[in-house]
DNA sequence: TCTGAAAATGAGACGAT
DNA sequence: ATCGTCTCATTTTCAGA
């Protein structure tokens, strides 16, 4: 991906309500242009959509915690996402290497919800749970690295 | 926080572009006050800003992985944060309870640059580190729980 | 706090270069 | 691929209930 399409991608994850205005004095194009390619990358699927960023305390979650998951019976068919899918409060499920099978990163609002939740996700996707709470949070969900770009292919040999 | 509220960031977690006009159906309020709830929402905090949703495959950055960190020297202060901060390769950083320390969440583009991005890690806060490689992402940054209304549109590929 | 409407701004489409 | 202009939707502000 070239360099503007990385500014741009990096300038809407900072913030994602930027006018296209903005947009174009800051990559140095018309409105157009940039409206173009930002249409582009939607649909290529590089930017997959805009969200609003919440605060968690604020929403009455202040507990996050890491609950890692390997089944109870590991000969049983392995569909703990789906079987945990309806659980809200389950932020991400990962699918892992290592001795867990799954790590899930979940919000509460209090160790008896947690608690309550450990119960249904054991049941529901009969699994054994690790737990790790999440004390504080010094930074999450940090735009992704976009300063270093692509070193250039190797020359075509099939001419 | 009151059901309208809710209701509001709800659907602002779900596409954060949509419009007052929709908005305002939705939740069967005027453009208006929808608008200054918004406003209020912002203020407090409660909504702290909007990004735009990246798909980190197209992004080249394929591979996720949980890096557990402990102190090299315990007795040193701690403060890996800071000292992590400028590495753009990392998402999250959750100090937790456990064995270990802090929790990271990376991004890279390669095994490669996974294993200099760890040394890096090492080196700059003198720590130890534990790997855990994501195979698979089966969901991630789910709306926090408020009932989810519908999911946006995809964008339409037809061209 | 909500409403409705006016004024300012931005989005989205078009044809041209 | 970019640009400038056009039209329409949306944002934003404001007075009033």
């Amino acid at each position: 991906m070239e360099e503007i399409d990385r500014a741009i991608v990096a300038a809407l994850t900072v913030d994602g309500r930027l006018s296209y205005t903005d947009l174009a004095e800051r990559v140095g194009l018309s409105v157009s242009a940039v409206h173009q390619r930002v249409r582009r990358l939607e649909q290529r699927g590089v930017i997959s959509g805009y969200t609003a960023r919440v605060s968690y305390e604020a929403l009455e979650l202040p507990l996050t915690a890491f609950v890692a998951i390997r089944p109870f019976d590991p000969s049983q068919p392995d569909d703990a996402p789906e079987r945990l899918a309806h659980l809200a409060e389950i932020d991400s499920c990962y699918s892992v290497a290592g001795e867990d099978f799954y790590l899930l990163l979940v919000r509460v609002a209090s160790p008896a919800d947690l608690e309550r939740l450990l119960q249904e996700i054991r049941t529901a996707a009969n699994v054994t749970t690790r737990t790790t709470v999440v004390l504080s949070t010094p930074y999450e969900n940090r735009p992704p690295g976009l300063s270093a770009p692509k070193p250039p292919d190797p020359p075509d040999l099939a001419s």
